[in-house]
DNA sequence: CTTGTATTGTTTTATTCTAAAACAAAGTAC
DNA sequence: GTACTTTGTTTTAGAATAAAACAATACAAG
């Protein structure tokens, strides 16, 4: 991309180990004006400790990479007027949120904004859903043909492989081993990344959302499943094969239902929107409840029964909660998924479940996540930016450093 | 350069002048070092990626420090026969590892061998025992006073809070809230670092053991209770207030015995050295069984009774370490603890109760940890340098560039 | 024994990065 | 206008590395 096309200009500038902190200096430039923009090359070196001179450098190659651009020179009480700095949203990405019966598309920009939205249904022949997924891009592309386009990103309802890149472990989406990372490559012609849909959620939320300065949170999103995405000394943790956080399959009851996973008792079968219809069946059993909205819907016109459901699963979720706090310790919990839309009422049943079995001395905040599909977007185009700067760094060492000219010198008396 | 061995922390290398890239290469050559050594500086330079001339320099400034040495110049098949170099092992860290009963001190060097080792009761009143601690240490100081000291490494039975470097949950230790760090820092005069001993023990497996390129594992400590360390990333997660990992507080049966905690039948109530003894206690009541030494005795005199016991607390340990799989996805389980005296027999039981409650998907490797003391030990002088090169870290925005003469200049053309 | 070649390790040179200081620009307070 | 402030750029100097030249060994072939 833009650092390809420097490359070109500059031939064989590039050096590669003053680079290193160059890299790094841009890196932290880049994250310390997407946490404050608009914001001034002075504030900037105040903020990063870097010199004024170093930022405007700085800056000023991250205007000629277009991630960065000028905005306006607001007054101030005394001096110089300083000329804002911002993200450059005319940098966007093509993503897509896929869940078991329906994927949205988007095109994202670098502060999280969508130019446009769209959904379309995902059936379990993988070539045919993808395909449409390829259409609708290949469309907004040419919609928005004056962006620039930086990449595609996934979130996925399953297990994603850091290695090979392949989807695993995805009990609500069958899609048998397809290469849908090379699929969507070939179709749109940009490089595509895939991650688990919770693990995105989680990514957006510590670019977008309430978590500046932590460093370690769980992301838990209740649905059909239950899946976490985690958060280590500021990391994500995809662990071996990227499997780790199943926490959903931790037994909370030895003699409870069976689960798919071939255990009994899993967290998931007492704390899944899946769970809460059961439990909305046991009490009232004449009227067949399908889905989950239609349960929350249920509940928001006040019905006991759905009340009583979704109340159970409530407890259920603090309750395994224990799970997540005693074994990773977060400062933070965060909480999405369909209950969270009602969760002025549901929040504070999870919260006192929580409080009741946690283990002493922990005390992670608990906090929802509204807009989980908006996250989930955001992460996987966050997801795309991330995998291009490691890139980045993983080749500084083979760039040779080229002289302008080799002339073979005389030897020194 | 980097090479992909340490990615740049961006929330905690904030600023990066071009001493910085000094630095990481600094690190990177030491680690090579200690991995290969004995090693020439043309192999460090292959395995680096960095050039011969900045490796001349770096190994240079790592002799001034006093890191590293010159050794033996060994033969070559063709060319200049090269100079190896190693670890000093001349740098020397002080380290106690304090169990509930005694305390292990004891003198290891940059390679992890011990010069002196002594033992000393551990008692309810903390001031005694530290002072004990130090007059000991003092001592070994004294003897090898030709040593460069470079601090105190603690291994402690519960979590160091990373922050306040305080002990808290210590169910085995019951010293309230007492200030150790201080108490050690004014008695040996050297700075020193507290850690879990979980935490020490896996920092000396990846230091010294076989775990090469592993990025996530965990250890698991069997004894009284049950504790682990955790590798994520490649780098330990304390968690917040240092809480991460406990495991052994997971329900295993919600109506098992009650456990300290407050919670019932949890892992640690099953699978911990004294849950071994409650089952000698229920298979045979007669025989009084006080400490778990005695019981692996029995056990090695074929003890039926004790077999039994001991074969129930392995089933367990292996069915519990699904939390930790399911969780974490480690590529590595490391066990240490009591029961690894034995593990010929008891390591097959714990493998085969894991994967037969293994969830699909997943498969670490399960390893037993032997001489788990020496670990800890080791571990705690691990901790000494990982935090000194931190600090060195962390000070680099701080270190301001004076140049020889600051003559006011005249006003240029 | 000399010459050629391979390999290690050092020295020299060129390049790039950053800090620090000087400088330039653009405003306010008086 | 003059003094002072703040922003942003330019200049200069110092630190770090790559690349190439150089120096030091060792061995083998002639």
């Amino acid at each position: 991309m833009i650092r390809g096309m420097q490359r070109v200009d500059l031939a064989y500038v590039q050096l590669a180990s003053s680079e290193i902190a160059r890299d790094i200096n841009r890196d932290v430039i880049l994250e310390v004006i997407r946490a404050n923009q608009p914001v001034s090359r002075a504030e900037l070196s105040r903020l990063s400790g870097l010199q004024r001179s170093t930022v405007s450098l700085i800056v000023d190659q991250l205007i000629q990479e277009r991630w960065v651009r000028e905005g306006a020179t607001t007054p101030l009480p005394r001096g110089r007027r300083p000329t804002m700095v911002g993200l450059n949203d005319d940098l966007v990405m093509l993503v897509a949120d896929i869940r078991p019966t329906q994927a949205t598309i988007a095109v994202v920009d670098l502060n999280g904004r969508f130019l446009s939205r769209a959904q379309l249904p995902v059936t379990s022949d993988p070539a045919k859903t993808l395909a449409g997924i390829i259409e609708t891009m290949l469309r907004m592309k040419e919609r928005h043909a004056q962006r620039s386009f930086e990449g595609v990103g996934i979130s996925l309802p399953g297990r994603v492989d850091p290695v090979t890149h392949r989807l695993r472990f995805a009990p609500n989406l069958a899609w048998p081993d397809f290469d849908i990372k090379g699929t969507l490559e070939k179709g749109t012609g940009l490089s595509v990344e895939l991650d688990n849909a919770a693990n995105a959620c989680l990514l957006a939320e510590t670019w977008f959302g309430r978590m500046d300065g932590v460093r370690n949170a769980v992301l838990l999103t209740v649905s059909e499943g239950i899946g976490t995405g985690i958060l280590c000394n500021g990391q994500l943790l995809h662990g071996d094969g990227g499997m780790a956080g199943e926490f959903g399959h931790l037994c909370l009851d030895k003699d409870g239902p069976l689960c798919g996973c071939g255990a009994r008792g899993c967290w998931e079968t007492f704390a899944s929107s899946r769970a809460a219809l059961r439990f909305y069946a046991e009490r009232n059993p004449k009227i067949a409840v399908r889905s989950i909205e239609e349960l929350l819907r249920l509940a928001q016109e006040a019905d006991e029964d759905a009340l009583a459901a979704l109340t159970r699963q409530a407890e259920y979720i603090g309750k395994g909660l224990r799970f997540i706090s005693a074994t990773l310790a977060p400062e933070v919990i965060l909480i999405a998924g369909d209950l969270v839309a009602l969760w002025a009422r549901f929040g504070p049943i999870i919260q006192k479940a929580f409080s009741d079995s946690v283990l002493a001395g922990f005390s992670p905040r608990l906090m929802p996540t509204h807009e989980a599909e908006v996250a989930r977007l955001r992460g996987a185009a966050i997801v795309v930016l991330q995998r291009r700067s490691s890139q980045r760094q993983s080749g500084i060492g083979k760039r040779p450093r080229r002289p302008a000219k080799a002339v073979k010198r005389e030897r020194l008396p």
